[in-house]
DNA sequence: ATTTTATTTCATTAATTACAGAAATTACTG
DNA sequence: CAGTAATTTCTGTAATTAATGAAATAAAAT
């Protein structure tokens, strides 16, 4: 399969971007190919595209599918898996929170409720106490608040985020009030 | 230094979260430190406490300090540099926000407006097209958005927050409105 | 000015992570 | 139940990144 030039350079770049994100090169790619695509491709044309090893695209999409971004879809009178991913990028935007959510911020969590729980604790300062405390409050909120805010419809938060300045204020009246 | 245990286990943990946010160990174990430290520290103290190389320390710091998350602290009739982290949480946040958009969004963007000044783009096909544009939009929205929000004071951001739910319906009401 | 103290730079080693290619497994077909 | 196609697992290698320790530099004190 032959990329056009703009795919090309799209898929180049996501993968490279991928890899500041704590993510892979190929499964970037991958990810990025796949979002490109207008059909679901397979594991072999997805290797002849990015020229990488077949074991590496088996991987990479495995680690997709395990983050749900990408799912199988099957072919009449084809036996090969298929593989696609969502176009609809607040769907993907979702997704990817979710899953950083579960793997960056919910260890976290868990950790802050064994420091508060440890007998230990009681023992530390009052300044410890109070920054452990902060910081856990901190997080539980923000994690909250952006749970909210994935549960929103697109068409609802494309027009949410359009208000821009809007928002601030409104919030900032609200808060007061 | 001796860490006591809760600090301890906030340090060590902190540095392991910190290599899934792509900030190595150290450099993450060095800023829950000063995090959790009541004065400043000597890069000599923060080595001793750490058991890490000195050098690490140095260039720790220095990246911690590129990235606006340390500041210097003198103290008079000591000539050594002592280092010191904000308290607040809300500012270190929108401070690990802004360094993270500047190094992980801000190429993308501009990639995407090369792509889109391309010469090439007005040959790809109208779903290729469409693509791109939606992202660039989402992702532009989006960070204007987060930009807006970051420049909240904390007090009205910490109410924000709180508020909860609330905020869900508000905005709803407001984008249909 | 020279010794001591503090800090940084740099070259090397260690550790981690990504990737390829072969081998093994699984699933389908005739 | 062969035989083939599809896929995964595994092992070794390459590449990247982190961390060390020594050497170089800079700053201050005597």
């Amino acid at each position: 399969m032959e990329l056009s030039p703009v795919t090309q350079q799209f898929v180049l770049h996501w993968g490279e971007m991928g890899t500041r994100w704590g993510v892979n090169r190929t499964v970037a790619q991958i990810h990025a190919l796949l979002y490109m695509s207008e059909n679901a491709l397979t594991a072999d044309e997805i290797t002849e595209t990015l020229g990488v090893a077949r074991s590496n695209v088996s991987n990479s999409i495995k680690e997709l599918i395990s983050w749900r971004l990408v799912k199988v879809a099957h072919v009449m009178g084809d036996r090969r898996d298929h593989f696609e991913t969502s176009k609809d990028v607040w769907e993907l935007f979702k997704l990817i929170v979710a899953g950083r959510k579960q793997r960056e911020i919910d260890p976290t969590l868990q950790i802050f409720e064994e420091l508060l729980a440890s007998p230990d604790f009681k023992k530390e300062s009052r300044e410890t106490r109070q920054r452990i405390e902060e910081t856990q409050q901190f997080i539980e909120i923000l994690t909250q608040w952006s749970d909210e805010m994935l549960r929103l419809e697109p068409e609802t938060l494309m027009k949410v985020l359009k208000l821009g300045a809007k928002i601030s204020n409104l919030i900032r009246r609200e808060a007061k009030g």
